[in-house]
DNA sequence: CCTTTAAATATGCATATACATATTACAAGT
DNA sequence: ACTTGTAATATGTATATGCATATTTAAAGG
């Protein structure tokens, strides 16, 4: 018989799609911390940004990408409304042809007063999961992040 | 002395952050479906969202969008990208004022030809995790999903 | 030095996402 | 029936994302 759309395989997919699931635990864990940051005017993506800009110096956008699973070309839009903003400033690195965001004085005056925000918003997303369960989670995400594609 | 950005803190936040853990892998889980999906024309969200309406009848965006955990207007406007293509169709509901997406038998037909490829890519992404702990990722995720905002 | 080539980044196009606000559609009250 | 209020959906604006392709930049080869 043909392969007709069985009711239990639209349930198999529902429940246990992995895109679905990790798609929705981004969109509730994003929404979350856009809205504790939001009186800064900027998002969660962004203010990761520029911790991994202010932590890792000389770290071209090919490598950043790379460290963050995002395409390139994602990463060169994104920052590129960071550079708009003020907040981080393209120089080239030192490897050829690469170029490298370094945040500036406005973009670290802002991490200053956005980092215990995110504290907060962490503090109160480990209460929800559970500590140990959080931890748990760390591992299955990473994991998760580094699928074969 | 004055809360300066430590460090410790950047490495915490690179390491530990919710929201870019969950984005991360949120990234990685979705190229892998969708560049699965890719002979069809169709990306992995939009896969689900036809399970789902084939799955559920009367089933209204509003209602539809708390299941996802998805904001109303966005599925507003990704149902509408179906509905040009095709693959579903808008009526009313039963409920006043609600729209109900209806899977069209163009639609049926696609997810009939996707619903194998949905579970080599699933198959790859538990071989990747291994089954017991996809199992207790899924879990995870969907308490990530209700996060408190 | 000049040309070629390859690596790195940028751009065109398309979907996904969310907040704020506008519109629509219907129920309830008069 | 008419008006009004409210619930549901749609729209304006903005960021995030990725693939395919174009552009740029600098190393390598002549």
């Amino acid at each position: 018989m043909p392969a007709k759309t069985d009711r239990k395989d639209l349930l198999d997919i529902g429940q246990n799609c992995a895109a679905l699931r990790t798609r929705m635990a981004a969109r509730g864990v994003t929404r979350a911390y856009d809205a504790a940051l939001r009186p800064l005017g900027i998002k969660i993506t962004q203010f990761t940004l520029l911790v991994t800009a202010k932590y890792e110096a000389d770290l071209s956008i090919g490598d950043m990408a790379d460290v963050l699973a995002m395409e390139r070309s994602t990463l060169t839009r994104n920052l590129k409304l960071l550079a708009d903003m003020g907040l981080i400033e393209m120089r080239k690195g030192s490897a050829p042809r690469t170029k490298v965001p370094v945040i500036t004085r406005k973009g670290d005056a802002l991490l200053t007063k956005a980092i215990p925000i995110w504290r907060d918003a962490q503090a109160r997303l480990t209460a929800h999961m559970g500590k140990a369960r959080w931890k748990e989670a760390r591992t299955l995400l990473t994991d998760l992040s580094l699928v074969p594609g």
